[in-house]
DNA sequence: CAGAATATTCGGCAAATGCCGAATTTGGAG
DNA sequence: CTCCAAATTCGGCATTTGCCGAATATTCTG
């Protein structure tokens, strides 16, 4: 084992695989490849980084960064956090606990999603209780099969988010055990 | 009830609002609003579609149509079909069950996308147990962190892409109960 | 308060996307 | 095999996106 033959930077070259799966997955998720990779290094840095840090070892521009950080921000992909004696200079810490995102996403973006939804259908549903086309009773039982989707859905979303990661975890245990015993 | 005073068409603004809806939630899912739209009124209408039937009720170009359609088929959310004796021609019909949606598209994009992830993780801890320098160890606990994540997550998939949407809707309310004895 | 250091916003440009309509391909009927 | 109708592909245009760097705004320090 250890250092056999040319060996460039092994440890770079490993930590860039990681990184580029992680902006491909950005990019599955529909967002910007640039959120991916900026994620990917701190997940990896071993100590919050500044903007210019970041600016530094992406090649991306601060102002870049900057606005990637925001949005990184918003879905609790990362945690802004002061330094003691280091002015206003802010720095980003990678949020490593992914089920702690996917719970704190739930909770915020996917109860919006829901609940758009949900508003429009109630709209709607009232909209054609008060019409007597043929065609109302036709889509009043179109809109109820919705209905009842997202109401499945609100029950995952409530039940999940109200789960440590921890628990989730657990979740996944009992729910695989629950899956052989078929 | 009823027709209570002006009532340009109740039925068609309720359809309305339920597919612009759609479209919104299409594009939260980073996808196109076509999409939404188009899966919209194939959701409502009360019959397999054409190419032509969905670009006239939409607006768009068929060919925008077509690969609308394409797209639409390879994430589950519509079932191509042929008519009886309506030639060459091809019908569409919106999937209307969306855990069997949800199941399809786990089984596939989802196990994919797991997939891309942990061939990554594999060959980057290959690449840093081969190597002796002292970042590596550091490198590789972040890299299990990650293999870890990616297992529960694979155990998900695997038991609810064996579910059928009976099951899943049953295990919702499974969760549902479990969520409120804590 | 002045000045310096940092962060954010904004205008603009190159590239990508979404959509259309024409051209091409495919598949069925005679 | 030939036509014809239908589907798909392709080139191009308008719009949007992603990013940069300059300009502006903010906040700490003395």
């Amino acid at each position: 084992m250890g250092e056999n033959g040319d060996d460039p930077d092994e440890v770079a070259t490993a930590r860039e695989e990681v990184i580029e799966a992680m902006a491909t997955t950005a990019e599955m998720y529909g967002t910007k490849r640039s959120l991916g990779r900026l994620y990917g290094i701190l997940y990896f840095a071993d100590g919050p980084l500044s903007l210019d840090g970041l600016a530094e070892r992406s090649d991306y521009a601060k102002s870049t960064v900057s606005s990637a950080m925001s949005t990184l921000e918003r879905y609790y992909l990362v945690k802004r956090r002061s330094l003691p004696d280091e002015g206003k200079r802010a720095f980003f810490e990678a949020e490593r606990d992914w089920w702690e995102v996917t719970r704190r996403w739930l909770e915020t973006e996917g109860r919006r999603e829901v609940m758009t939804m949900n508003r429009a259908l109630d709209t709607a549903q009232r909209r054609l209780e008060s019409s007597d086309s043929p065609e109302a009773a036709h889509d009043l039982a179109r809109v109820s099969q919705l209905q009842e989707y997202y109401d499945q859905i609100e029950q995952f979303v409530d039940l999940l988010s109200g789960l440590s990661s921890e628990e989730m975890m657990a979740l996944a245990e009992t729910m695989d055990s629950a899956g052989s015993e078929r």
